[in-house]
Order: C-alpha cells, then sequence, then structure tokens
DNA sequence: CTCCGTGCAAATACTTTGCAAAGCG
DNA sequence: CGCTTTGCAAAGTATTTGCACGGAG
C-alpha cells in the first residue's frame, strides 16, 4: 500500500467539493480555484478528481452535457438533472420518501446478474430557475 | 415537418438495434454492418443514432467507459452494468416486482425541481459471466 | 430539380498521460 | 534521499460537423 503525501491542492479539491452542492464539473473546479492556487492546472484536477473517487470519498453522480459532475456527499441519494441548464439537484430519501431501491434488489433475481454492490438513480426534467 | 427519405442504412441500423438486447455502441454497429454495408462510414452511424433518439424510437440508456450504449426497446425498464465486462441488461419490471419509480414521483416534492419527465435507473456490479 | 443522406476527413471537447521538476516526510 | 505531487503540453478518444457528391421523389 502506497502512501499518500499531504497535498493542499487536493485538499483544497476536497473541500471545495464537500462546501457545494452544485456537483461541479473538473473545470468548475480548477475555475474556482485558480485565483487562490494561480499554478493550479487542469490536469492535477483530473488527476486528484479520479484519486479521491478510488478513495471512495467522492463520486461521480452523472454525465451532463459530456461532463462528469462530481460529488462529496457520499450518504445514498438521487439526483435530479435540468434539462435547459444542467443543474443537478439532490434528492434525499426521507421518511415519507424512502429509497425504494435496496428493498427492490433485495426480492430481485436478474438473469444474468452475479451480484449487485450499487445503484444511480437520476431524474430529467425542468428545474424551477428555467 | 421535414420528410425524411428512405434510407437503407438508417433502417439496418434501427433494424439490428431491435434485434439485439447487447445495448450496442455505435462503433459496435458500424462493425456489425460494415460487412453487408462496405461504404458504411461511422459518422453516418452517429448521425442516424442522434436522428432515430430524436425521433424517440431509440435511446441511450448509459455511458460505459465513456461510450453511449443505445437501446430499442422503449418500454419502461432499467439496467445492469456490469463493472468488470461493460455487459448492459435489462431489468423489466414485473408484477412481483414493480418500478417504484412513478409512484415516488408522484409523491416527492422536491425544492428546485418544476418538472420530471423521465428518469434512469442503473445498477452497478458484477454479473455471470464474471 | 430540390432536398435528403452519406463518405470522408477535419474539427471538437473532455479527459488522460509522459516527463521533468518540486515537495513531503 | 525515496516516493509522491504537479505543471505543462502532447496525446487520446468518443463524437460531431463541413462539404461536396450521389440518390430519392
Amino acid at each position: 500500500m502506497r502512501t499518500q503525501n499531504y497535498s493542499r491542492k487536493r485538499q483544497a479539491i476536497y473541500e471545495l467539493l464537500l462546501s457545494t452542492d452544485s456537483h461541479p464539473t473538473a473545470e468548475w473546479i480548477y475555475n474556482s480555484l485558480k485565483p487562490k492556487y494561480p499554478d493550479l492546472s487542469l490536469g492535477t484536477v483530473y488527476r486528484n478528481l479520479k484519486l479521491l473517487e478510488g478513495n471512495g470519498v467522492v463520486k461521480s453522480v452523472a454525465v451532463v452535457d459530456g461532463c462528469e459532475r462530481y460529488d462529496a456527499r457520499m450518504s445514498p441519494h438521487s439526483h435530479f438533472v435540468c434539462k435547459k441548464c444542467a443543474r443537478v439537484i439532490d434528492i434525499f430519501f426521507t421518511e415519507s420518501m424512502p429509497d425504494p431501491i435496496p428493498d427492490m434488489v433485495k426480492r430481485a433475481y436478474i438473469e444474468g446478474v452475479k451480484d449487485v454492490d450499487s445503484y444511480n438513480l437520476i431524474f430529467y426534467g425542468e428545474c424551477d430557475k428555467c
């Protein structure tokens, strides 16, 4: 197992993701951090996103208009994508609207499927700003 | 409304999609039809897929390893994606396993969401061939 | 004759990668 | 010092597009 050095930039990318619910793209992150880290490069953002994703602390929740959208909220929830403006909105499950998927997975037998370890539920439509 | 000329190749692409449940990529379609249509070009496959998608007779059901996967089955169902081999398997809802989403959408109020017109549910895991 | 459809190749657009230099421990 | 991280630029890869020609009606 390889050790991971402290990295101010990786930290900043992760904290930025934690602080927003906008499900940003790599480029948005790059532009947001560039003022504070003038020598930041886009490649580093991509590299660190993949790395954080591998560590399981960050997730790619959708690909909208060809761009990966990242999220640091790891509790299970789904997303809504606005077809017009590409906004991505969290949909958290609640007591009155519980996550229906685990139950479905438990009962399902599907030909060809050996093991289900995750799922992704995305809604599409129009948001209230459009 | 613009008239659409008969197109043997578009027809072939559509029929190939109807005849398979493998949720192919544009390139797979291209390679499959190339023997019968030696002058087929990849651009044409992409163009016709977009066109058929616009007509609502074909759907992009997932992006696996950066490649769009197409499906001509338009009845609502979900999909399973094998993380190892990228196989995509249909999951049809049945009486004993009904689609839980429409009910969820009906009851949900989500901040920021004006209108939901579709959704996409994808499961990930390992298939029985892996 | 007038659009529609297509091959071909060039252009896009996001993402990944190689490499040498700098940084952490 | 050894291994990690990074900037930079080049490469990669799936997809889209411009254009001129062939085809259908």
